[in-house]
DNA sequence: ACATTATATTGTTTAATAGTATATTGACTT
DNA sequence: AAGTCAATATACTATTAAACAATATAATGT
């Protein structure tokens, strides 16, 4: 099979561009945060605002950016708007970037 | 303690940040294939080009940026210089990458 | 002299970000 | 049900940057 390789790199590039679009989305501090949160639980609009001290329309427009690509959902409740994960490859990363940049990290040997 | 949440606040921010840096990084296609490329084992520029099918100079600058970045380091041997990953941090992260958007996806349930 | 890899330069396009102002929706009061 | 307040979203603008491709050239080793 001469194409293979062809074929393969083909492929592979759908995924480095699937791929990259999520790293893009995740690529901002302030998503990343709000992510962090959320992927902890369940969120209010409010309850992100303090405990991430980002200002009300900044938050709001980065929460879009999150609805926009999928990475998360919302319910209504009231006057709240509570978000959560709805991306289980979002979901897989902010994991690891938790446990890479956020972890304590033992210089020693683990015993 | 009054401060704990700005405190810790802060710490987050600034892993955030640095995670950032990295996730930017890899946000790029190019970069993206080649560290899979690499992640795989050591390769030279000449191998990367001819699996990647990408322009030299491109190939060279985006090689560039993740040496700038850490990410990849390298070793001479006579007229070929060969990469490899450099970074554990940017290993997991496409690790997780390939196994999300990569593998198979079994839209059935695991026996 | 040739092969391999890196750098410089430039132009173009794209888009990220912050800020301010305003709109929408739901809940509560009267 | 009208009016008001709280919570959230959207629109708009300006600024800045910075990503990317392409071409040309440099550096290093054989």
């Amino acid at each position: 099979m001469v194409t293979t390789v062809e074929i393969d790199l083909d492929t592979m590039r759908a995924s480095a561009s699937r791929a990259c679009g999520m790293l893009k989305t995740l690529s901002n501090p302030d998503r990343l945060l709000l992510l962090c949160q959320i992927s902890q639980g369940e969120r209010c609009v409010s309850e992100l605002e303090e405990a991430l001290d980002i200002r009300q329309p900044t938050l709001s427009q980065q929460l879009g950016v999150l609805r926009d690509e999928g990475l998360v959902s919302t319910r209504r409740d009231g006057k709240h708007i509570y978000y959560s994960m709805a991306s289980k490859e979002a979901l897989a990363v902010i994991q690891v970037m938790y446990d890479q940049f956020c972890q304590a990290k033992p210089k020693r040997a683990r015993r």
